[in-house]
DNA sequence: GCCGTTTTCGGCCCGACTGTTTTCAGTCG
C-alpha cells in the first residue's frame, strides 16, 4: 500500500468524522496524520517494518495500531465501523472543487447515487435536470457551480493544473517589474508557493505595499498582457493573462505589509504552527498583524518592543516588515523556502537556522550540453563551447564542465567511441588555448548512460580523455528498487564517475521517478566521495528538496547543475539553488561552491 | 486522536468568501 493510498484513507475517515460532527478534534488529528504521510520521504511500510510508525508526526499509538492492522490484514475493523453507513460514492466527489463531505453526502443520499464509478456522471445529469436548485440550502447558483465543477472533473481536471516553477517565476517577475514602474508602488513581491519556490505552482499571487491602493490597482489592471479583469476591489485585483493564467494582486498599506507577506506566503502548515506558538504567548495572528488575546501576560521584552506599532483603533500590533513580525514572536526571520513546518520554527527558536546557500556562492556548473558533434545517443546542445564559456563568464563562474551525452553505443564500435572522445578533448583544449578573453576554466566531461546491466556507455580507455564523468539513467526505467539500486551503484562505482545526475529520473507532470534504496546510495556516496545532483532543469528539479535534505543529513555532498542545452539556460541555476535552499543546504554541502583547485582534486580523487 | 518552553490533562489556527441566509453553513487556503 502506498503512502498516498494510506493518506487518502485517513483523509476519508477524517471527512466522515467531520460529517458526523461528533469529534472535531479527532477529525483534525486524522487529517493532520494524512497530511503528514502525504509529505513523507520514506515509505510508511518501511517504517512499519522497523516498528517506527509513531515517529511520523501526528501518528500516535492509536493510529499506529490502525495502520499496523491495515498493513497486516489489508483492512481496519475500526475504519469499517466508521465507514459503515457512508456510501463509498461520496469520496470521489470530495475531489470536486467546491464539494465537501457534507454536500457530497447530502447529494448522494438525496438522489441515491451509491456507485462510486457512476456517481459523477449521474450527479451531473441530476444537476442538469435542475433537481438540485430546489433542495434546501441550495439555489440556482450553487447548482450551476456544481455543474461546472463536475464538468471540469470529468475532463480530468481534478485539481488545478500546476505549472513548473520557472514558468510561474518568469510570469511573476515580469508583472512585478511592471508594478514597480507605478510611481505609487513602494514594495512588490510574490506570495504563496511561488515565494517559497516550490517545484510546481498553482496560482500566481503578488503583494504590493502602497499608500495609494486605488492607483496601484488601476495600474495593475492595465497590465499589457491582461486580457480580462476578473475582479477588482479594495484589497487588490485579479486579471486573466493571454496564456490563460490568472494573477491576483493584493495591495496593503506599508505599516501592515510585513504581516500580509507573512500570512500569504504560508505555507499553511507553517502558519498553523506559528499561530500555535503565538497562542501560547497570548497572541492571535492574522493578515493584518498580531492581536493580544485572553488574559494579558506579564509584559515581556518583545511586548515592549512592539508597543510603538500598536494600533489602538484596531487593537492590533502592526508590522511593516516580516523580520519585525517574526522577531515579535521570538523568532529570527525564517527564509520563505524553509516555511513548510519541517522543523524551521523549533530550530528557529533555538536561533540555529542554517545559513542557506545563495546563488552567488555558486562558482560553476558541471552539467552543460554543447553542440559538439559527438553523435550522441540523446540530444545535442545548441550552443558552441565558446558561446557557453562566454555565458559562464557573464554568470561570474570560475569553471564549467561540458558534459555532452556519450556517443551512441548502438552506432559506434568501442574504438570509434574512444577516437571521438580523443578528438573532442584536443578540440576543446584548442578552443581554450585560442582565447585570451575567457578566463573560465573548462572540465572536459561526459554524461554517460548507466546501461541496464550497470555497465557505463563509455569504454574504460575512453575515460582517459575525460576530467570526470556524470552518470545517469536514460533508458529502461521500470526495474525493481533492488535491481535499479544495483545498476546505479555498479555504474557509479567507476572512479571517474563523480556525479549521479537527476537521481530519480522524474519528469514533473509526466513521469514518476524510479525507486532506489536511498540508504544504500547515500552511504555509497559518502564513503566514495561522490555527489548527487540537484538538476535545475525546469521539468526535473531532481533531487527534490526533501530528498536533498535527507542526503545531506546522511553526509552526502550535492552538485547543483542546470543540464543546459543552450548557453542562456545557464541562468536556470537559480531554480536549482531554490531546491537546495528548500532542502536546508548550506554552501558547504555543495561541490560547485568550491574553488577550481579543490574541484580538480575532487575529480581526481586526490 | 495527538501532544508537551505554563500541561501526562486539557487543550487543539484563523478568517474570507459564497450562497443562502435574516444569523449561518460549508468550503477553502
Amino acid at each position: 500500500m502506498t503512502n498516498q493510498e494510506i493518506a487518502k484513507l485517513l483523509s476519508n475517515i477524517a471527512a466522515v468524522y467531520q460529517l458526523k460532527g461528533e469529534d472535531r478534534f479527532r477529525m483534525m488529528a486524522y487529517e493532520k496524520a494524512a497530511e503528514s504521510i502525504r509529505g513523507l520521504t520514506q515509505e510508511v511500510s518501511d517504517l512499519w517494518k522497523d516498528g517506527k510508525l509513531t515517529t511520523i508526526p501526528g501518528v500516535g499509538p492509536s493510529l499506529a495500531s490502525h495502520i499496523d492492522e491495515l498493513l497486516r490484514t489489508g483492512k481496519v475493523k475500526h475504519f469499517e465501523q466508521v465507514l459503515k453507513d457512508i456510501p463509498a460514492s461520496v469520496f470521489p466527489l470530495l475531489e470536486v472543487p467546491g464539494l465537501g463531505i457534507k454536500r457530497a453526502f447530502k447529494l448522494v443520499s438525496e438522489f441515491h447515487l451509491n456507485d462510486p464509478k457512476t456517481v459523477v456522471a449521474k450527479l451531473l445529469a441530476v444537476a442538469k435536470a435542475g433537481k438540485i436548485a430546489s433542495m434546501e440550502g441550495y439555489g440556482e447558483k450553487s447548482q450551476q457551480v456544481i455543474i461546472e465543477a463536475l464538468g471540469r472533473f470529468k475532463k480530468g481536471q481534478i485539481k488545478e493544473n500546476r505549472m513548473p516553477l520557472p514558468y510561474a517565476y518568469t510570469m511573476a517577475e515580469e508583472i512585478i517589474t511592471y508594478l514597480k514602474k507605478c510611481p505609487h508602488t513602494i514594495h512588490a513581491l510574490p506570495l504563496g508557493s511561488l515565494r517559497r519556490m516550490v517545484a510546481t505552482i498553482g496560482d500566481v499571487d503578488v503583494a504590493v505595499s502602497t499608500n495609494h491602493p486605488k492607483d496601484v490597482t488601476e495600474w495593475f489592471t492595465k497590465y499589457p498582457k491582461s486580457v480580462n479583469v476578473v475582479e477588482t476591489g479594495e484589497g487588490g485585483a485579479s486579471i486573466l493573462l493571454s496564456n490563460g493564467r490568472q494573477v491576483d494582486m493584493r495591495v496593503i498599506v506599508p505599516r501592515q505589509y510585513g504581516a500580509m507577506l507573512q500570512y500569504f506566503t504560508g505555507s499553511k502548515n507553517h502558519n498553523i504552527k506559528l499561530r500555535e506558538l503565538a497562542l501560547k504567548k497570548g497572541y492571535s495572528l492574522n493578515e493584518y498583524g498580531i492581536k493580544p488575546v485572553g488574559k494579558t501576560q506579564n509584559s515581556s521584552r518583545s511586548d515592549r518592543d512592539k508597543t510603538q506599532n500598536y494600533n489602538s483603533k484596531l487593537k492590533i500590533y502592526e508590522f511593516s516588515t516580516e523580520e519585525a513580525f517574526y522577531h515579535a514572536l521570538g523568532l529570527p526571520w525564517v527564509p520563505p523556502e524553509l516555511r513548510e513546518d519541517r522543523g524551521e520554527i523549533e530550530v528557529g527558536l533555538t536561533g540555529k537556522l542554517p545559513q542557506l546557500i545563495e546563488q552567488q556562492d555558486i562558482r560553476g556548473d558541471f552539467h552543460i550540453h554543447s553542440n559538439y558533434p559527438i553523435q550522441p545517443s540523446h540530444d545535442l546542445g545548441s550552443s558552441s563551447v565558446m558561446e557557453i564559456l562566454k555565458e559562464a563568464q557573464r554568470q561570474g563562474y570560475e569553471y564549467i564542465g561540458i558534459s555532452d551525452h556519450n556517443p551512441s553505443v548502438g552506432n559506434h564500435s568501442k574504438k570509434q567511441i574512444i577516437d571521438i572522445l580523443k578528438r573532442r578533448r584536443s578540440k576543446f583544449e584548442q578552443i581554450i588555448a585560442s582565447t585570451k578573453s575567457v578566463r573560465v576554466k573548462l572540465f572536459v566531461m561526459i554524461e554517460a548512460d548507466i546501461l541496464p546491466d550497470g555497465i557505463l556507455s563509455i569504454p574504460d580507455e575512453g575515460t582517459n580523455y575525460l576530467d570526470g564523468m556524470i552518470v545517469s539513467i536514460h533508458s529502461v526505467f521500470s526495474m525493481s528498487k533492488e535491481k535499479m539500486t544495483e545498476r546505479v551503484l555498479k555504474g557509479f562505482s567507476h572512479p571517474k564517475a563523480k556525479i549521479l545526475a537527476h537521481p530519480t529520473g522524474r519528469i514533473l507532470g509526466k513521469r514518476e521517478g524510479y525507486e532506489l534504496d536511498w540508504n544504500k546510495i547515500f552511504a555509497f556516496c559518502k564513503k566514495n566521495n561522490k555527489a548527487l545532483e540537484i538538476n535545475a532543469y525546469p521539468e526535473r528539479l531532481d533531487l527534490s528538496d526533501k530528498m536533498a535534505q535527507e542526503a545531506i543529513k546522511a553526509g552526502v555532498k550535492m552538485a547543483i547543475d542546470t543540464d543546459s542545452h543552450a548557453a542562456e539556460q545557464l541562468a536556470l541555476m537559480r531554480y536549482g539553488v531554490a531546491v537546495a535552499r528548500r532542502g536546508w543546504l548550506t554552501k558547504g554541502d555543495v561541490i560547485n561552491t568550491m574553488e577550481y583547485n579543490e574541484v580538480k582534486k575532487w575529480l581526481n580523487n586526490s
